[in-house]
DNA sequence: TCACATACCTGTTCGC
DNA sequence: TGCGAACAGGTATGTG
């Protein structure tokens, strides 16, 4: 469920916490968190003694860049908490919770703390050659971020006139649209007036402009909420998100439409539950 | 290159 | 009421 508001919320926690803190060492409770090619005791030795200088986002990922003294390299340490990781800070002596995956010890008896009930999540370190953006292969064809220049209404059309799928499912595409997921799509296809079946090449552009305009907004309403309330996401503090009440249509079938009160339906589009207002988004054409 | 199916997981909800 | 099935969904991987 973590999607880029969320993502982006443990973030800013993160850099208001770990900065400049030093990792003593670290407990890895379930190795396959860790991932391949390296051990996890490979791991182990290369984040230990580091410190953390400051956390990136690309999409969903995030990245730690890592120091050995002052400005000495000392690799990237990557985070994907796929659909119910965690990063905790908490006091080292805090009781475990059932689903710990891995623990980094900080100095002053801090911790920060994977918890991962469906253990999805996954951890990486790079070497200090490396460029998280090309060895991170979900980063590298990853598409531009929704806040950068880059994302303008005719990339955003390019990226749509090429495929042939229906546009729920191209919006959950990260080589399309980087991060949204399930909760912020429909919510954007609600506000865009796309039902969304609708296929993407088969957009008008009117529907496209719609999109680009509001797919932003959705992401920064959610970010200064804090994240999702729906789902065990939790930012680094350990405190639930706001954005739920305000929701459109996420979580919401059979309940009235904000804005014209037909019962909001559910659809099964791409394995994914789709929630939509059958009377504010409907199919154009076909 | 693209579309699509499947695997990976565990706790909760659904349906009979 | 009980219990198995279905569901929740982000991404890597494999197939055609």
């Amino acid at each position: 469920v973590p999607e880029l508001p969320e993502v982006e919320t443990v973030r800013r926690g993160l850099n208001q916490v770990t900065s400049a803190q030093k990792i003593k060492g670290g407990d890895v409770l379930l190795p396959r968190t860790i991932a391949h090619p390296l051990s996890v005791e490979e791991f182990l030795t290369n984040i230990s003694g580091t410190q953390i200088a400051n956390w990136q986002r690309y999409g969903k990922y995030l990245v730690a860049e890592l120091q050995r003294d002052k400005s000495t390299p000392a690799g990237w340490l990557g985070v994907h908490l796929r659909m119910t990781g965690q990063l905790l800070w908490l006091d080292t002596h805090t009781e475990l919770h059932k689903h710990t995956r891995v623990r980094l010890f900080m100095e002053g008896d801090r911790e920060l703390r994977f918890v991962d009930q469906r253990t999805f999540g996954k951890m990486w370190w790079l070497p200090p050659e490396s460029n998280p953006q090309e060895s991170i292969s979900g980063i590298k064809t990853l598409a531009k971020e929704p806040f950068s220049a880059d994302f303008t209404v005719e990339y955003l059309t390019k990226q749509l006139k090429r495929r042939h799928r229906q546009i729920k499912t191209v919006l959950l595409d990260q080589t399309a649209i980087a991060g949204l997921g399930n909760i912020y799509a429909d919510e954007v296809l609600f506000l865009s007036g796309i039902h969304p079946e609708t296929l993407a090449k088969d957009l008008e552009d009117g529907q496209i402009a719609q999109l680009h305009q509001v797919i932003p907004e959705v992401l920064e309403k959610a970010i200064a909420n804090g994240g999702t309330t729906f789902s065990n996401f939790l930012n680094v503090q350990g405190v639930n998100g706001n954005y739920g009440g305000m929701a459109w249509t996420y979580n919401r079938t059979g309940q009235p439409c904000k804005v014209c009160g037909t019962p909001i339906e559910k659809l099964k589009i791409g394995g994914r539950s789709s929630h939509f207002c059958p009377n504010c988004q409907q199919r154009r054409s076909l």
